[in-house]
DNA sequence: CATTCATTTAGATAATTAGCTAATTATCTA
DNA sequence: TAGATAATTAGCTAATTATCTAAATGAATG
């Protein structure tokens, strides 16, 4: 959890996982949205998969980053648990456009 | 909620919030459940209050920290809300006991 | 198979952070 | 008013972080 906290620190990572949340996108592409070079984006990415709240799949020349939701919302359920902050899963609709 | 973010990215901080969920607490008595120095803790304490995450007020020679939950509950809402993880407020019990 | 394209790794730097001890400030009390 | 007590500020260091450019890796394509 404090992986997931550390990740979420950073204004340009949060950004990313809210791109993340309409549908998977290449490195690059999630790049162009951002006006830091490309190994700093590399690094973002880096932390976020470290903290298993993306998922980085090959797909020929790009990398294909998709977001774990379920990881987040663990994460965050257990800290507003223990806060007593008494949020709940809302039986989420989830936005992203259907893959099958 | 750039700055809650970051206040909650510390595990330490993430405690004293946890802490001030009981019931208000004075600076030393938060120092206590904790291993590292009373400035260090002082400094943690700085950070939540910038973040406007905690309350301080100064009763005799302590300061009295509270939770300023609806803060945490702001940011987190905001946050969960833009990335499409639709928890919501479930008219929260709150555990502290009652000042009246 | 050499080139191009996408991404990551290496290596450097500046800024921030968490931690410490010592000193200061503010308040209470004998 | 002279301690004693609670907390913060000052000043320091070591570790981490976000950023950069240049180089390396891996995969597709002429």
């Amino acid at each position: 959890m404090n992986k997931v906290f550390k990740a979420l620190s950073d204004p340009t990572r949060r950004r990313v996982l809210q791109l993340l949340r309409d549908r998977p996108m290449s490195a690059g592409e999630l790049a162009e949205h951002f006006s830091v070079s490309k190994p700093t984006m590399s690094a973002h990415f880096a932390v976020l998969r470290e903290a298993d709240l993306v998922d980085a799949s090959k797909n020929g020349k790009s990398v294909i980053y998709r977001l774990k939701l379920s990881v987040l919302e663990d994460a965050l359920l257990a800290f507003t648990g223990a806060i007593g902050l008494e949020l709940k899963p809302d039986a989420a609709p989830n936005t992203e456009k259907e893959t099958s």
